[in-house]
DNA sequence: GTCTGTTTGAAACATACGTTTGACGCACAT
DNA sequence: ATGTGCGTCAAACGTATGTTTCAAACAGAC
Protein backbone atom coordinates (compact mmCIF):
# COMPACT_ATOMS: atom_id res chain seq x y z
CA UNK A 1 0.00 0.00 0.00
CA UNK A 2 0.88 3.52 -0.79
CA UNK A 3 0.81 4.53 2.99
CA UNK A 4 1.07 1.65 5.87
CA UNK A 5 -1.02 2.70 9.08
CA UNK A 6 2.21 3.50 11.23
CA UNK A 7 1.30 7.17 10.90
CA UNK A 8 -2.18 5.89 12.73
CA UNK A 9 -0.64 3.71 14.87
CA UNK A 10 1.94 5.87 16.65
CA UNK A 11 -0.73 8.71 16.93
CA UNK A 12 -2.75 6.54 18.98
CA UNK A 13 0.01 5.52 20.95
CA UNK A 14 1.51 8.69 21.48
CA UNK A 15 -2.03 10.05 22.51
CA UNK A 16 -2.62 7.83 25.46
CA UNK A 17 0.62 8.11 26.54
CA UNK A 18 1.26 11.64 26.82
CA UNK A 19 -2.12 11.33 28.38
CA UNK A 20 -1.24 9.32 30.83
CA UNK A 21 2.09 10.69 31.89
CA UNK A 22 2.25 13.85 30.05
CA UNK A 23 4.67 15.24 27.43
CA UNK A 24 7.94 15.17 28.41
CA UNK A 25 7.19 12.41 30.92
CA UNK A 26 6.82 10.19 27.82
CA UNK A 27 9.73 9.23 25.56
CA UNK A 28 9.70 8.58 21.87
CA UNK A 29 11.09 4.77 22.65
CA UNK A 30 7.71 4.51 24.73
CA UNK A 31 5.58 5.16 21.97
CA UNK A 32 7.21 3.24 19.39
CA UNK A 33 7.55 0.56 21.17
CA UNK A 34 3.92 0.56 22.64
CA UNK A 35 2.61 1.11 18.49
CA UNK A 36 5.29 -1.54 17.54
CA UNK A 37 7.10 0.57 15.28
CA UNK A 38 10.77 1.54 14.48
CA UNK A 39 11.94 4.30 16.94
CA UNK A 40 13.30 6.24 13.67
CA UNK A 41 9.75 5.96 12.28
CA UNK A 42 8.63 9.50 14.78
CA UNK A 43 10.88 11.54 13.58
CA UNK A 44 10.67 10.37 9.98
CA UNK A 45 6.87 11.10 9.67
CA UNK A 46 6.41 14.15 11.59
CA UNK A 47 10.03 15.56 12.51
CA UNK A 48 10.59 15.91 15.77
CA UNK A 49 8.58 14.70 19.39
CA UNK A 50 7.07 18.37 19.78
CA UNK A 51 5.38 18.10 15.72
CA UNK A 52 4.41 14.73 16.93
CA UNK A 53 2.69 16.36 19.55
CA UNK A 54 1.09 19.37 17.77
CA UNK A 55 -0.56 16.61 15.58
CA UNK A 56 -1.94 14.62 17.93
CA UNK A 57 -3.84 17.74 18.94
CA UNK A 58 -4.81 18.53 15.06
CA UNK A 59 -5.84 14.93 14.27
CA UNK A 60 -8.90 15.82 16.87
CA UNK A 61 -9.49 19.50 17.16
CA UNK A 62 -9.14 20.75 13.27
CA UNK A 63 -12.61 18.25 13.54
CA UNK A 64 -13.76 19.04 16.37
CA UNK A 65 -13.11 23.28 15.78
CA UNK A 66 -15.19 22.20 12.54
CA UNK A 67 -17.79 20.71 14.47
CA UNK A 68 -17.90 23.30 17.20
CA UNK A 69 -18.61 25.81 14.57
CA UNK A 70 -21.52 25.01 13.28
CA UNK A 71 -22.92 24.00 16.81
CA UNK A 72 -22.72 27.69 17.84
CA UNK A 73 -24.03 28.53 14.08
CA UNK A 74 -27.27 26.57 15.30
CA UNK A 75 -27.17 28.39 18.33
CA UNK A 76 -27.39 31.88 16.90
CA UNK A 77 -29.89 31.19 14.02
CA UNK A 78 -32.25 29.22 16.80
CA UNK A 79 -32.15 32.31 18.71
CA UNK A 80 -32.53 35.00 15.88
CA UNK A 81 -30.72 37.82 16.90
CA UNK A 82 -31.10 38.05 20.89
CA UNK A 83 -27.70 36.82 22.06
CA UNK A 84 -27.66 33.06 23.49
CA UNK A 85 -27.79 32.55 27.19
CA UNK A 86 -24.79 31.28 29.09
CA UNK A 87 -26.08 27.56 29.67
CA UNK A 88 -26.52 27.14 25.46
CA UNK A 89 -23.48 28.66 24.91
CA UNK A 90 -21.98 26.04 27.47
CA UNK A 91 -23.92 23.28 26.22
CA UNK A 92 -23.26 23.92 22.53
CA UNK A 93 -19.61 23.59 23.42
CA UNK A 94 -19.94 20.23 25.78
CA UNK A 95 -22.45 18.63 23.60
CA UNK A 96 -19.71 19.35 20.53
CA UNK A 97 -17.16 17.71 22.88
CA UNK A 98 -18.88 14.58 23.68
CA UNK A 99 -20.43 14.02 20.15
CA UNK A 100 -17.14 13.87 18.47
CA UNK A 101 -16.36 10.53 16.70
CA UNK A 102 -14.59 8.49 19.73
CA UNK A 103 -11.29 6.22 18.68
CA UNK A 104 -12.67 4.40 21.88
CA UNK A 105 -14.54 4.92 25.14
CA UNK A 106 -11.60 6.45 26.48
CA UNK A 107 -11.58 8.77 23.62
CA UNK A 108 -12.88 12.20 25.16
CA UNK A 109 -11.21 11.64 28.85
CA UNK A 110 -8.05 11.15 26.96
CA UNK A 111 -8.20 14.35 25.20
CA UNK A 112 -9.62 16.65 28.23
CA UNK A 113 -6.86 15.52 29.80
CA UNK A 114 -4.57 16.28 26.87
CA UNK A 115 -6.14 19.87 26.76
CA UNK A 116 -5.25 20.39 29.97
CA UNK A 117 -2.14 19.37 30.12
CA UNK A 118 -1.87 21.39 27.54
CA UNK A 119 -2.67 24.07 29.97
CA UNK A 120 -0.23 23.42 32.74
CA UNK A 121 2.94 21.86 30.58
CA UNK A 122 5.67 23.26 28.89
CA UNK A 123 5.55 26.35 30.37
CA UNK A 124 1.94 27.48 28.35
CA UNK A 125 3.83 26.59 25.50
CA UNK A 126 1.28 24.51 24.06
CA UNK A 127 -1.76 27.00 25.21
CA UNK A 128 -0.06 29.74 23.12
CA UNK A 129 0.22 27.18 19.87
CA UNK A 130 -3.67 26.13 20.23
CA UNK A 131 -5.15 29.30 20.94
CA UNK A 132 -3.56 30.51 18.06
CA UNK A 133 -3.76 27.69 15.84
CA UNK A 134 -7.96 27.72 16.89
CA UNK A 135 -7.95 31.60 17.06
CA UNK A 136 -11.62 31.73 15.50
CA UNK A 137 -13.58 29.20 17.08
CA UNK A 138 -11.61 30.51 20.42
CA UNK A 139 -12.37 34.18 19.90
CA UNK A 140 -15.55 33.22 19.01
CA UNK A 141 -16.72 31.39 22.15
CA UNK A 142 -15.70 34.14 24.16
CA UNK A 143 -17.44 36.57 22.30
CA UNK A 144 -20.97 34.32 23.25
CA UNK A 145 -19.89 34.41 26.80
CA UNK A 146 -20.22 38.21 26.57
CA UNK A 147 -23.22 38.11 25.26
CA UNK A 148 -24.67 35.65 27.66
CA UNK A 149 -23.11 37.91 30.81
CA UNK A 150 -23.89 41.52 29.70
CA UNK A 151 -24.39 42.27 33.45
CA UNK A 152 -20.69 41.22 34.24
CA UNK A 153 -18.02 44.49 34.33
CA UNK A 154 -15.09 43.59 31.60
CA UNK A 155 -12.79 42.83 34.66
CA UNK A 156 -14.99 40.32 36.67
CA UNK A 157 -16.02 38.34 33.49
CA UNK A 158 -12.41 38.36 32.43
CA UNK A 159 -11.53 36.58 35.70
CA UNK A 160 -14.61 34.36 36.11
CA UNK A 161 -13.48 33.07 32.88
CA UNK A 162 -10.11 32.25 34.13
CA UNK A 163 -11.79 30.45 37.04
CA UNK A 164 -14.18 28.20 34.47
CA UNK A 165 -10.95 27.34 32.48
CA UNK A 166 -9.42 26.24 35.59
CA UNK A 167 -12.25 23.95 36.78
CA UNK A 168 -12.72 22.45 33.76
CA UNK A 169 -9.01 22.33 32.48
CA UNK A 170 -8.03 20.87 36.03
CA UNK A 171 -11.00 18.78 36.48
CA UNK A 172 -10.76 17.37 32.47
CA UNK A 173 -6.91 16.80 33.00
CA UNK A 174 -6.63 14.26 36.13
CA UNK A 175 -10.52 12.68 35.62
CA UNK A 176 -9.12 9.46 35.21
CA UNK A 177 -7.29 10.02 38.61
CA UNK A 178 -10.65 11.52 40.36
CA UNK A 179 -12.67 8.79 39.10
CA UNK A 180 -10.18 6.15 40.54
CA UNK A 181 -10.95 7.74 43.69
CA UNK A 182 -14.57 7.95 43.08
CA UNK A 183 -14.88 3.95 42.57
CA UNK A 184 -12.42 3.25 45.08
CA UNK A 185 -13.99 5.76 48.06
CA UNK A 186 -17.94 5.74 47.50
CA UNK A 187 -17.98 2.75 44.44
CA UNK A 188 -19.44 5.18 41.79
CA UNK A 189 -18.89 4.74 38.06
CA UNK A 190 -18.16 8.09 36.22
CA UNK A 191 -18.23 8.81 32.83
CA UNK A 192 -16.94 12.17 31.14
CA UNK A 193 -20.50 13.16 29.94
CA UNK A 194 -21.51 13.10 33.67
CA UNK A 195 -18.77 14.86 35.01
CA UNK A 196 -19.35 17.35 31.84
CA UNK A 197 -23.12 17.18 33.32
CA UNK A 198 -22.23 18.30 36.85
CA UNK A 199 -19.52 20.67 35.94
CA UNK A 200 -21.92 23.14 33.58
CA UNK A 201 -24.22 23.86 36.45
CA UNK A 202 -21.36 24.69 38.26
CA UNK A 203 -19.94 26.93 35.90
CA UNK A 204 -23.05 28.61 35.12
CA UNK A 205 -23.95 29.71 38.73
CA UNK A 206 -20.33 30.70 39.44
CA UNK A 207 -20.56 32.99 36.58
CA UNK A 208 -23.31 34.11 37.02
CA UNK A 209 -23.01 34.89 40.95
CA UNK A 210 -23.53 38.49 42.86
CA UNK A 211 -21.03 40.75 42.33
CA UNK A 212 -17.76 40.13 44.43
CA UNK A 213 -18.26 42.04 47.45
CA UNK A 214 -14.61 43.02 48.11
CA UNK A 215 -15.09 42.88 52.22
CA UNK A 216 -14.38 38.85 53.35
CA UNK A 217 -16.38 36.76 55.75
CA UNK A 218 -20.01 37.09 56.39
CA UNK A 219 -22.07 35.02 58.91
CA UNK A 220 -24.64 33.83 56.38
CA UNK A 221 -24.43 31.64 53.44
CA UNK A 222 -24.64 33.67 50.07
CA UNK A 223 -28.49 33.34 49.46
CA UNK A 224 -28.69 31.45 46.08
CA UNK A 225 -31.78 30.81 45.03
CA UNK B 1 28.45 28.07 61.61
CA UNK B 2 26.97 24.74 62.24
CA UNK B 3 24.68 24.52 59.68
CA UNK B 4 25.37 26.55 56.21
CA UNK B 5 22.33 27.82 54.16
CA UNK B 6 22.92 26.04 51.34
CA UNK B 7 19.61 23.70 52.15
CA UNK B 8 17.10 27.10 52.14
CA UNK B 9 19.48 28.40 49.18
CA UNK B 10 18.65 24.89 47.33
CA UNK B 11 15.06 24.84 48.36
CA UNK B 12 14.39 28.72 47.41
CA UNK B 13 15.42 28.55 43.46
CA UNK B 14 14.01 24.75 43.43
CA UNK B 15 11.17 26.38 44.43
CA UNK B 16 10.88 28.96 42.04
CA UNK B 17 12.37 26.61 38.97
CA UNK B 18 9.65 24.20 40.31
CA UNK B 19 6.44 26.57 39.67
CA UNK B 20 7.92 28.41 36.66
CA UNK B 21 8.45 25.32 34.88
CA UNK B 22 7.38 22.17 36.21
CA UNK B 23 9.18 19.03 38.64
CA UNK B 24 10.46 16.87 35.57
CA UNK B 25 11.18 19.88 33.04
CA UNK B 26 13.48 20.85 35.85
CA UNK B 27 17.03 19.61 36.39
CA UNK B 28 19.26 19.36 39.49
CA UNK B 29 21.98 21.65 37.88
CA UNK B 30 19.42 24.34 37.27
CA UNK B 31 18.58 24.36 40.40
CA UNK B 32 22.07 24.27 41.72
CA UNK B 33 23.41 26.63 39.42
CA UNK B 34 20.75 29.05 40.13
CA UNK B 35 21.48 28.22 43.75
CA UNK B 36 25.37 28.36 43.74
CA UNK B 37 25.93 25.83 44.92
CA UNK B 38 27.71 22.47 43.91
CA UNK B 39 25.73 19.80 42.27
CA UNK B 40 26.20 16.68 45.09
CA UNK B 41 24.51 19.42 47.70
CA UNK B 42 21.58 18.23 46.13
CA UNK B 43 22.08 14.70 46.94
CA UNK B 44 24.01 15.15 49.84
CA UNK B 45 21.15 17.17 51.72
CA UNK B 46 18.16 15.70 50.87
CA UNK B 47 19.07 11.85 49.20
CA UNK B 48 17.62 12.82 45.58
CA UNK B 49 15.68 14.94 43.46
CA UNK B 50 12.18 13.21 44.32
CA UNK B 51 13.05 13.81 48.92
CA UNK B 52 13.87 17.47 47.21
CA UNK B 53 10.52 18.20 45.75
CA UNK B 54 9.04 16.99 48.92
CA UNK B 55 11.45 18.99 51.21
CA UNK B 56 9.71 22.03 48.87
CA UNK B 57 6.71 21.37 49.85
CA UNK B 58 6.99 20.31 53.44
CA UNK B 59 8.86 23.85 54.26
CA UNK B 60 5.85 25.62 52.93
CA UNK B 61 3.06 23.49 54.34
CA UNK B 62 3.93 21.90 57.20
CA UNK B 63 3.59 26.14 58.92
CA UNK B 64 0.79 26.43 56.66
CA UNK B 65 -1.29 23.36 58.31
CA UNK B 66 -0.64 24.60 61.29
CA UNK B 67 -1.70 28.01 60.90
CA UNK B 68 -4.42 26.63 59.09
CA UNK B 69 -6.00 24.27 61.80
CA UNK B 70 -5.57 27.32 64.59
CA UNK B 71 -7.94 29.14 62.06
CA UNK B 72 -10.16 26.13 61.52
CA UNK B 73 -10.33 26.28 65.81
CA UNK B 74 -11.17 29.75 65.45
CA UNK B 75 -13.99 29.36 63.40
CA UNK B 76 -15.42 26.60 64.82
CA UNK B 77 -15.35 28.07 68.65
CA UNK B 78 -17.21 31.14 67.39
CA UNK B 79 -20.08 29.14 66.12
CA UNK B 80 -20.52 27.32 68.86
CA UNK B 81 -22.15 24.13 67.73
CA UNK B 82 -23.73 25.69 64.84
CA UNK B 83 -21.57 24.36 61.58
CA UNK B 84 -19.62 27.39 59.60
CA UNK B 85 -21.42 28.29 56.64
CA UNK B 86 -19.46 27.58 53.31
CA UNK B 87 -18.28 31.26 52.62
CA UNK B 88 -16.88 31.59 56.14
CA UNK B 89 -15.07 27.89 55.75
CA UNK B 90 -13.59 29.47 52.57
CA UNK B 91 -12.25 32.46 53.50
CA UNK B 92 -10.95 30.94 56.61
CA UNK B 93 -8.70 29.18 54.31
CA UNK B 94 -7.89 31.72 51.71
CA UNK B 95 -6.98 33.95 54.74
CA UNK B 96 -4.51 31.66 56.32
CA UNK B 97 -2.87 31.69 53.37
CA UNK B 98 -2.39 35.23 52.14
CA UNK B 99 -1.84 35.31 55.11
CA UNK B 100 1.22 33.13 55.97
CA UNK B 101 4.99 35.07 55.87
CA UNK B 102 6.52 34.79 52.97
CA UNK B 103 9.89 34.85 51.34
CA UNK B 104 8.98 37.82 48.42
CA UNK B 105 5.89 38.92 46.82
CA UNK B 106 5.13 35.81 44.42
CA UNK B 107 5.19 33.66 47.49
CA UNK B 108 1.51 32.86 47.31
CA UNK B 109 1.25 32.73 43.77
CA UNK B 110 4.76 30.06 43.98
CA UNK B 111 2.77 28.32 46.13
CA UNK B 112 -0.29 27.61 44.07
CA UNK B 113 0.76 27.01 41.46
CA UNK B 114 3.10 24.37 42.88
CA UNK B 115 0.12 22.84 44.19
CA UNK B 116 -1.17 22.75 40.91
CA UNK B 117 1.11 20.92 39.25
CA UNK B 118 1.01 18.58 42.22
CA UNK B 119 -1.84 17.44 41.30
CA UNK B 120 -1.64 17.23 37.88
CA UNK B 121 2.02 15.82 37.07
CA UNK B 122 3.65 12.76 37.74
CA UNK B 123 0.87 10.73 36.88
CA UNK B 124 -0.39 11.87 40.62
CA UNK B 125 2.09 10.46 42.49
CA UNK B 126 2.97 13.78 44.42
CA UNK B 127 -0.78 14.37 45.16
CA UNK B 128 -1.11 11.12 46.80
CA UNK B 129 1.76 12.04 49.10
CA UNK B 130 1.00 15.33 49.63
CA UNK B 131 -3.23 14.21 50.87
CA UNK B 132 -1.25 11.30 52.94
CA UNK B 133 0.91 13.22 54.89
CA UNK B 134 -1.21 16.64 55.87
CA UNK B 135 -4.06 14.19 55.55
CA UNK B 136 -5.54 15.94 58.98
CA UNK B 137 -5.97 19.79 57.94
CA UNK B 138 -6.89 18.27 54.89
CA UNK B 139 -9.57 15.88 55.99
CA UNK B 140 -10.90 18.27 58.63
CA UNK B 141 -11.24 20.99 55.58
CA UNK B 142 -13.49 18.43 53.58
CA UNK B 143 -15.87 18.00 56.98
CA UNK B 144 -16.35 21.79 57.65
CA UNK B 145 -17.82 21.48 53.62
CA UNK B 146 -19.77 18.86 54.30
CA UNK B 147 -21.46 20.37 57.41
CA UNK B 148 -21.83 23.56 54.99
CA UNK B 149 -23.23 21.75 52.25
CA UNK B 150 -25.80 19.39 53.77
CA UNK B 151 -27.64 19.64 50.62
CA UNK B 152 -25.36 17.51 48.19
CA UNK B 153 -25.24 14.21 47.56
CA UNK B 154 -21.69 13.22 48.39
CA UNK B 155 -21.05 12.54 44.82
CA UNK B 156 -22.09 15.71 43.57
CA UNK B 157 -20.18 17.60 46.45
CA UNK B 158 -16.77 15.40 45.67
CA UNK B 159 -16.84 17.19 42.17
CA UNK B 160 -17.69 20.59 43.30
CA UNK B 161 -14.40 19.93 45.44
CA UNK B 162 -12.51 19.35 41.92
CA UNK B 163 -13.77 22.41 40.31
CA UNK B 164 -13.24 24.82 43.21
CA UNK B 165 -9.72 23.36 43.50
CA UNK B 166 -9.70 23.22 39.87
CA UNK B 167 -10.29 26.86 39.47
CA UNK B 168 -8.19 27.83 42.39
CA UNK B 169 -5.06 26.07 41.59
CA UNK B 170 -5.59 26.92 37.46
CA UNK B 171 -5.95 30.78 38.70
CA UNK B 172 -2.98 31.39 41.40
CA UNK B 173 -1.07 29.31 39.43
CA UNK B 174 -0.80 31.55 36.33
CA UNK B 175 -1.75 34.58 38.12
CA UNK B 176 1.16 36.32 37.24
CA UNK B 177 0.58 35.70 33.28
CA UNK B 178 -3.32 36.51 34.07
CA UNK B 179 -2.25 40.15 35.78
CA UNK B 180 0.10 40.76 32.92
CA UNK B 181 -2.53 40.52 30.17
CA UNK B 182 -5.40 42.21 32.15
CA UNK B 183 -2.96 45.14 32.57
CA UNK B 184 -2.32 45.09 28.92
CA UNK B 185 -5.37 44.54 27.61
CA UNK B 186 -7.70 46.81 30.05
CA UNK B 187 -5.05 48.96 32.33
CA UNK B 188 -5.87 47.32 35.34
CA UNK B 189 -3.56 46.41 38.56
CA UNK B 190 -4.75 43.19 40.61
CA UNK B 191 -3.37 41.63 44.42
CA UNK B 192 -2.98 38.33 44.77
CA UNK B 193 -6.06 39.42 47.53
CA UNK B 194 -8.64 40.90 45.14
CA UNK B 195 -8.04 37.51 42.83
CA UNK B 196 -9.08 35.82 46.12
CA UNK B 197 -12.07 38.39 46.75
CA UNK B 198 -13.15 37.38 43.35
CA UNK B 199 -12.79 33.84 43.21
CA UNK B 200 -14.40 33.03 46.52
CA UNK B 201 -17.80 34.15 45.91
CA UNK B 202 -17.44 32.36 42.12
CA UNK B 203 -16.67 28.72 44.09
CA UNK B 204 -19.90 29.36 46.76
CA UNK B 205 -22.07 30.50 44.19
CA UNK B 206 -20.94 27.23 42.10
CA UNK B 207 -20.97 25.10 44.88
CA UNK B 208 -24.33 26.13 46.30
CA UNK B 209 -25.87 25.76 42.51
CA UNK B 210 -29.25 23.60 42.52
CA UNK B 211 -28.70 20.56 41.66
CA UNK B 212 -27.29 19.31 38.24
CA UNK B 213 -30.09 18.41 35.90
CA UNK B 214 -28.62 15.90 33.76
CA UNK B 215 -30.10 16.90 30.77
CA UNK B 216 -28.81 19.34 27.97
CA UNK B 217 -29.91 22.52 27.23
CA UNK B 218 -32.91 24.38 28.19
CA UNK B 219 -33.85 27.63 26.53
CA UNK B 220 -33.49 30.30 29.94
CA UNK B 221 -30.53 31.26 31.95
CA UNK B 222 -30.72 29.71 35.10
CA UNK B 223 -32.15 31.84 37.70
CA UNK B 224 -29.64 32.51 40.15
CA UNK B 225 -30.42 34.98 42.71
C1' DG C 1 48.44 21.47 67.02
C1' DT C 2 45.88 17.40 66.15
C1' DC C 3 42.14 14.77 65.52
C1' DT C 4 37.11 14.00 64.05
C1' DG C 5 33.01 14.61 61.81
C1' DT C 6 30.66 17.52 58.53
C1' DT C 7 30.25 20.11 54.34
C1' DT C 8 31.95 21.48 49.80
C1' DG C 9 34.40 20.82 45.24
C1' DA C 10 35.49 18.97 40.59
C1' DA C 11 35.08 15.08 38.10
C1' DA C 12 33.31 10.94 36.64
C1' DC C 13 29.59 7.46 36.46
C1' DA C 14 25.87 4.95 34.10
C1' DT C 15 21.79 5.67 31.86
C1' DA C 16 18.22 7.75 29.05
C1' DC C 17 16.92 10.96 25.86
C1' DG C 18 15.80 13.03 20.85
C1' DT C 19 17.76 12.75 16.60
C1' DT C 20 20.55 11.13 12.53
C1' DT C 21 22.59 7.84 9.61
C1' DG C 22 23.08 4.50 5.95
C1' DA C 23 21.91 0.05 4.47
C1' DC C 24 18.01 -2.75 3.09
C1' DG C 25 13.40 -4.26 1.13
C1' DC C 26 9.75 -3.51 -1.61
C1' DA C 27 6.31 -1.63 -4.86
C1' DC C 28 5.84 0.38 -9.22
C1' DA C 29 6.91 2.97 -13.65
C1' DT C 30 9.87 2.60 -17.38
C1' DA D 1 14.96 -6.48 -15.99
C1' DT D 2 15.97 -2.18 -14.09
C1' DG D 3 16.00 1.89 -11.74
C1' DT D 4 13.54 5.06 -8.58
C1' DG D 5 11.28 6.56 -4.34
C1' DC D 6 9.31 5.52 -0.15
C1' DG D 7 9.20 3.28 4.16
C1' DT D 8 11.57 0.43 7.60
C1' DC D 9 15.29 -1.15 10.33
C1' DA D 10 19.36 -1.63 13.61
C1' DA D 11 22.81 1.08 15.11
C1' DA D 12 25.03 4.96 16.42
C1' DC D 13 25.40 10.01 17.53
C1' DG D 14 25.77 13.81 20.84
C1' DT D 15 23.82 15.63 24.80
C1' DA D 16 21.62 15.86 29.28
C1' DT D 17 20.07 13.67 33.16
C1' DG D 18 20.34 11.87 38.39
C1' DT D 19 23.66 10.00 41.16
C1' DT D 20 28.26 8.66 43.11
C1' DT D 21 33.01 9.18 44.22
C1' DC D 22 36.86 10.87 46.62
C1' DA D 23 39.90 14.43 47.85
C1' DA D 24 40.09 18.94 49.90
C1' DA D 25 38.40 22.51 53.12
C1' DC D 26 36.38 23.56 57.27
C1' DA D 27 34.55 23.61 61.97
C1' DG D 28 34.87 22.61 66.87
C1' DA D 29 36.70 19.45 70.89
C1' DC D 30 40.51 17.89 73.24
Amino acid sequence: MAQSDTVDRILDAAEELFADRGFSETSLRMITSKARVNLAAVNYHFGSKNALIHAVFGRFLTPFSATLESAFDDLEASCEGTPPTLNQTLWALTESAVRMPQRNERGISIFMRLLGLAYTQSQGHLRKFLEQEYSEPFGRFMRLLKGATPQLSAVDRYWRIQFMLGATAFTMSSSDALQDILRNKLGVETTVQEIAARLVPFLAAGMQAQDAVLIPPTDTNVPVA
